[in-house]
DNA sequence: CCTATACATGTAAGCGCTTACATAATGAAA
DNA sequence: TTTCATTATGTAAGCGCTTACATGTATAGG
């Protein structure tokens, strides 16, 4: 080891070939005390320890991760990073890998069409073991890729036949959000969705659609409001402008279902604009249950993201961990919270708008693959 | 190439021999083609293209990443990812990563000991070729050893002497705060922070310590109130139960200026659950600006999170593409957004409680190192 | 026609680690 | 003492890619 003046050393790392001529035993006496020490002798496997110890020694993890032929690396891509509802399932995500040893990857698309490097590189070779795919539904193409590349995918918010997948049960959601505010004596129901439409608010507009139905009146399509997609199909801005489109509508709804909370926090927004009150004028409904709905006293339908978050991270390491697992796919009920805007304010509130806990309405079934 | 029936053929992914065979080049040539094809005739270049294209061919990544001696990864280890305010960090890190061939690696510690594990992890060689440091202040043990290692990183929210870093001047923030509460004309003006105290929160303090001192006030102890910070020194519960210690002091303060937003919307809760009413008994001052605080109307100062986020990954690139780069230290000036929490409604305040644009305060220094 | 030059491709040595297999050393059984 | 396990260690071949260098081939200049 020759040794040059410290300013003018280069920070390179110690490998296994500098532990074992420190310690004057082989790499593979190395590389076994750290990753099987009990094959080695207790004498020498000090001495390497103490080798290792002095040169500050790491291993390099793309060398290992080449070596043993897997990364522990879990990819996750999602449309945004910044929205309350991957917040959430991201926190779920880490809470179960936090006792694992794995890394999280996170690769978000900047732009619709940026999805397909996004998922090629999630998916190539040596860059993940495993891969969480949050509301990326994906396409036949893509999904024939990722059955033959091997590599273990779970659906968040999403669904294919073929790929296990977790999500709640938008239709239905859809249905009791409607549902409700019929209950509550509304008379025309509009719906904010996007265009184009997701699969997740396609269902929702389902649901609304079947209450509607099922409540004996017609399906009225100027009530029904679509923005743009873009950037985020759910985003607070497409709700402002559907709003708007609504308000001018003759007569004018008195109820509005979301297909997003964003989408509802920005209806607020445009009604309020417009010098209407909710839930006076205009009752309000969203979908998601974000932290914001809490603070803005909106009544929506809780997805339990963080649970799907956890959920979907233990799928997928089941999948990694033990090969053939089977595919299933999990749909969890959603959870109507009543609050604020739909003006169902019968029972008291508490400060920050939180309703009572209700019972319970969730429930989950696995159908077989 | 010996043929397997579907069901049998393992998902192995094509390698570059494979190619090299079916084209009837060498290895090298294929890289050649793949990195730098302009070194390659066009006959040749066309055959391979082809082949690798027939083989579906992904180059494996761990592999590239050890044989090039760098990974294209950028780690960010955060002290929490269901926060608001490192949600926009990570949207304006998202945001110039998105055009670079960059990936994204997420480290956040599930308690406080495990801070070591996860910096280890994010500097380890081969991991990352940069890491973002988000509230997360390494101690000098560890800024040596990220100095030794030689790692290029950024603190965000954070400051050492030795280590490049961007953050607001909390100190400022914590008197601007203050100062508007006096200007308002409250008299007992109580303060929120945790404890232990991270250092922003300490600066915060001191800034509110001082502007009370500028206005002729002694500062009184029994008013300010260090709340528990684990599991996440600035979340919203440390608030709350440290405004309920300040409601027991004799006489009540009749103003409050927390740390964080989270503290300021927990303080909110348990002055409203306490039957008193914000602004009229008491008043409140939060510290960030998430989108909460927006629909909370909550008078606070701005962290302007997604350029702190998008500055920072520009100086990490900065770093890790060109040697030798000085390190700076910028801090910049947070920005008071006048909400209905402190009482000022002068103004006409829209909708969801946002302000009018204040004319910017906003600045910059960048000190030399 | 010979040589110098440029360009295209191949050879092989890494990058830092893991691991199957071979070898050596130790002690117990015969 | 010889033999056979058993245990500890070393040897070397990968993992899949990049790249310095060597070699070969075509082209232009003399």
């Amino acid at each position: 080891m020759k040794l040059l003046p410290p300013a003018f050393r280069l920070p390179v790392a110690a490998t296994i070939y500098d532990i074992a001529e420190r310690a004057n035993v082989s790499t593979a006496t190395v590389s076994r005390v750290l990753n099987k020490p009990a094959e080695v002798s207790a004498s020498t496997r000090s001495r390497v320890l103490e080798a290792a110890q002095e040169l500050n020694y790491q291993p390099h993890a793309s060398a290992q991760n080449l070596a043993r032929q897997h990364t522990n690396y879990i990819a996750v891509v999602a449309p945004v990073v910044a929205n309350y509802f991957y917040m959430h399932v991201m926190r779920g995500i880490q809470h179960v890998l936090a006792d694992r040893e794995y890394d999280l990857m996170i690769h978000v698309p900047s732009h619709p069409e940026d999805i397909d490097k996004r998922l090629k590189s999630a998916i190539q070779p040596g860059r993940s073991d495993g891969v969480l795919l949050l509301s990326t539904p994906p396409n036949e193409s893509w999904a024939d890729r990722i059955k033959d590349v091997g590599r273990p995918t779970i659906l968040v918010d999403a669904y294919h036949p073929d790929i296990e997948s977790i999500a709640v049960d938008n239709e239905r959601g859809g249905y009791d959000a409607t549902r409700h505010l019929i209950d509550l004596g509304y008379e025309r129901i509009a719906h904010i969705t996007a265009d184009p439409e997701p699969p997740p608010a396609t269902q929702r507009r389902e649901g609304y659609e079947r209450a509607l139905r099922e409540a004996g009146r017609d399906i009225d399509p100027t009530l029904i409001a679509a923005s743009d997609a873009l950037p985020f199909a759910f985003a607070e801005k497409g709700g402002y402008q559907a709003m708007q489109a609504l308000l001018r509508r003759q007569p004018r709804p008195d109820a509005v279902f979301a297909a997003s909370d964003m989408q509802a926090l920005g209806a607020l927004d445009a009604v309020q604009e417009a010098g209407l009150s909710v839930p006076e004028d205009i009752a309000i409904v969203g979908f998601d249950d974000t932290d914001l709905s809490r603070f803005a006293g909106l009544t929506t339908l809780r997805q339990p993201a963080e649970a799907m978050g956890k959920r979907a991270t233990e799928a997928l390491l089941r999948h990694i961990e033990n090969e053939n697992q089977p595919v299933s796919s999990t749909v969890l009920a959603p959870q109507l919270v009543v609050r604020r805007t739909c003006g169902a304010e019968s029972s008291s509130v508490s400060a920050n708008g939180q309703a009572p806990n209700k019972p319970s309405t969730a429930s989950e079934s696995t159908p077989p693959s």
